[in-house]
DNA sequence: CGGGCGATTGATTGCCTTCAAACGTGGTGG
DNA sequence: CCACCACGTTTGAAGGCAATCAATCGCCCG
């Protein structure tokens, strides 16, 4: 497929666009690191990647993953409140964060879009609250799939990026666990694996059902 | 105690400050509800709320506390995401969410503010997100009664508004786990239980040891 | 063909939940 | 003033779900 030709802009709601400079990251390769100064916002133009924090015994607790289109890296404050890594090899566009503070310093929608768009990030954050906190493995799982089924490919095949790890420390669970989940489905028609990270969802309505949202 | 003289106000960040109208709502009233109208804004004058969701099949998730002086119930879309209700008696004053559009509208340093606070939620939410998806239950405990004393009371005492079941509901556990945690603590002189919502920190730095941070 | 890494599967452990009962306290009515 | 009740909390015992430990599988790449 060829490149859009806003590949790199960075748009913000439907006034704003910033030409960004192109950078390509290696698998596993950091984008920035929590702490760093947060002097730049940054999208996603081919791959993806993972927001994540990481405790002081080294636990990781992934945050979120972006998709292509998808802006990330984006703070109020003088630093990253957390990492982020290419989860596969990607093509990332790079603005100063400065033109955004200059935009939404002169013009009002330009703050609105901000606004709305920090907005999002808190309901997404609070969905995720809710899904660590009172799901089962077998619920966090479905309501995984569901999630990237709808931001992701229109259709019921799914190709996710990210390992079983990177799955496990988004949905608080282990990778056996992930797993485990993920072949029970299998075993009960819900989904097909040909390939491990290739996913063909057979029964939505009872991968809903599995979610009890 | 006198009631503070800007008591009736709703002051966000610098700038600005909005007159609104005072309520009293009784123990568990219910404040506004999820897909309500969001045609307010609120502040808790005294008391304490705590804004949660539901699942289909009932199980509650607290998403957070708002103690005297928070603003809580502020949305950028048209309805409101989570229930709120009173977690004691409280008074909270209500503004009209057109006041802050209108001043968001006109002044850019408005729009600012409105971010900042959106921003400061969002990290809460992500804190919050950590504490669920990669804590053990003494731990999350922990880090519970830190965040108290860090928000509430500047001394070691600390007077809980919440039952152990709204607690229970906030760290993702049940009463009995979170009874059991306070009982253990207690046991290892990491705490004082005076009476079950009445806590003395006695040991700070192994609290800050059990939070695992 | 061999090596390495990610994923799957199995066996066991352990933490938290569930079920159950007792305790304590605050409020109400006798 | 005290008895009693309701409700929140604590504590105990048992069970279950996910973590841990361990081994095998499968695939990609050298």
């Amino acid at each position: 497929m060829m490149t859009a030709p806003d590949s790199d802009l960075i748009t913000f709601g439907p006034y704003l666009s910033f030409p960004g400079l192109r950078m390509r990251f290696d698998r596993n390769a950091e984008v920035f690191g929590e702490g760093e100064a947060a002097d730049f916002i940054y999208r996603v133009v081919s791959g993806a990647v993972r927001t994540m924090r990481f405790s002081s015994d080294g636990r990781r607790q992934i945050l979120g993953f972006h998709m292509p289109g998808e802006i990330f890296g984006v703070e109020t404050g003088p630093t990253h409140q957390a990492t982020v890594e290419a989860v596969t090899g990607a093509e990332i566009v790079l603005v100063r964060r400065s033109l955004l503070e200059k935009a939404a310093a002169d013009d009002v929608r330009a703050a609105r879009c901000w606004l709305e768009f920090t907005a999002s990030h808190l309901r997404r954050a609070q969905d995720h609250a809710i899904i660590l906190g009172r799901r089962s493995a077998a619920e966090r799982v479905a309501a995984f799939l569901l999630a990237f089924s709808n931001q992701g490919a229109r259709s019921s095949e799914l190709d996710l990026p990210m390992s079983r790890a990177d799955i496990a420390d988004y949905l608080g669970l282990t990778i056996e666990t992930v797993s485990r989940a993920f072949s029970d489905m299998e075993r009960r028609h819900v989904i097909d694996l040909p390939s491990s990270r290739h996913i063909v969802v057979r029964n939505r309505s009872t991968l809903l059902d599995l979610q009890a949202a």
